[in-house]
Formats: C-alpha cells, structure tokens, sequence
DNA sequence: GGCCCGATCGTCT
DNA sequence: GACGATCGGGCCA
C-alpha cells in the first residue's frame, strides 16, 4: 500500500447489521489505493442497508443465492459489485456474518482526492456531478466488476476513518418501490448537510 | 432458449 | 416529470 494511503477499518466495522453499518460509514472515506497508481478518497454522505434474506428489495431475498450475489453470503469485510441497467455498476460493502447475507450500497461520496481524475472520467466539471449516485461513484473510481469479492479490510479498496457528521437522516431507499412494505423501512442514511446527495432530503427521521 | 426487468443516468420537454 | 439507453441476471419452459 502507498504511504499516503490511510490504514483501513477492520473487519469487525462490517461485522454488525447492515442497518448499523449504514448508519456509521457516513464520514468515512472511500479509499482506492492501487499499488501503483492513483489514490482517489471520497466522504461517504449516502448509504443504504439491505438487511437479508426477509428484506424484499435484497438480491439475497428469500434466500436468492447465484454466482452473482455470492459474495453477500460470506463474511463481512467483501466487496459486492454488480452490473445493473446495462451500464452502471454499484459497490456495496458486505455486512454482518455469513449466514446471515445483508451489505451496505454506498450512494454519495464527497470526493476529497483525486478530483481531477474523476472528473476526466466523468466528463464533467469538478462538483457534486463527479459522485452523487451510485454509478457515479463507481465510475468517478473505476470500481467494476473485477472488484466484486475483494477484501474491504487492505488495499487497494477500502474504507478508512473520518469525522462522524453533525447529523444524519434516514430516509426510504431509492429505486426499490417493488418491494412493498420493505420500500418504506427507513434504511437510506445521510448526511443532509452534504451538497453530494443523490436525491436531496425532503423529509425524514434524524 | 425466450422473456422481462432492474439498488441508474442523462437528456429532453 | 418522462423516457430511452443497454445488457446481464433471474426465472420459467
């Protein structure tokens, strides 16, 4: 690992409820480390927890186990990268202990280093634009499928320490009305003072 | 093998 | 606010 690279949280940070997880990621950096190459950090503003098997908009719904969602099976501390929309890839930190499959979609980050690489890849203008989403992110990163099943806790992909934000929302996830009663849970953590959300906060509970 | 749809984004109105 | 892009995954036959 760089120099300049901070150290990452250890895997007992994933090791607890998606819910929990969400919730105390915000603040934390992003941190994309390779060995040689770029170091890129962003503060996480926006995170959601799909908290399992019974959680209807989970891919582990039900007990939904392929190659794809593998890794939300195992233990805590791994990357889970899927492919969606024919074009966007998401990046969701997988929580708690196997048997019990749940993870964490980072949403919004705040990018703190590497800004000029990000907007090269983006196309756009340094500002929210370059990481408020969770395409936009990976993109802004480079994160792709060959990150999915690596470990969260050393280089190059990792999370690292950061100030907790004043307050915190919670609100209902994006993009997953299909799934009925469990659309509504409050599972989508912010930071509402953050110019980097992908929606901006209308209602809901601190 | 076929069909439908998605944890989104950018563009247009 | 609406919609098209674009393609792998999931599910059924």
């Amino acid at each position: 690992m760089e120099p300049r690279c901070p150290p990452p949280l250890p895997r007992e940070f994933y090791a607890r409820p998606a819910d929990v997880v969400a919730r105390e990621c915000l603040g934390k950096q992003l941190v994309l480390c390779p060995e040689p190459g770029t170091v890129l950090t962003g503060r996480i503003v926006e995170a959601e927890a799909y908290l399992g098997v019974r959680d209807r908009a989970a891919h582990c719904y039900a007990g939904r186990r392929t190659k794809r969602n593998e890794v939300m099976y195992g233990p805590a501390g791994f990357a889970y990268v899927f492919f969606i929309y024919g074009m966007h890839y998401h990046l969701n930190l997988v929580t708690d202990g196997p048997g019990r499959p749940s993870a964490v979609l980072v949403r919004a980050v705040e990018p703190l280093r590497g800004r000029d690489i990000m907007a090269e890849r983006r196309g756009v203008a340094p500002g929210p634009l370059l990481t408020n989403g969770p395409g936009k992110l990976c993109q802004a990163f480079a994160i792709g499928i060959e990150h999915n099943g690596i470990d969260l806790c050393r280089s190059p992909l990792y999370l690292a320490a950061g100030p907790a934000p004043r307050h915190i929302r919670q609100t209902a996830r994006i993009g997953v009305d299909y799934a009925g009663n469990w659309a509504k849970r409050l599972l989508r953590f912010v930071d509402p003072d953050s110019n980097f959300l992908s929606r901006k906060v209308v209602s809901g509970r601190r």
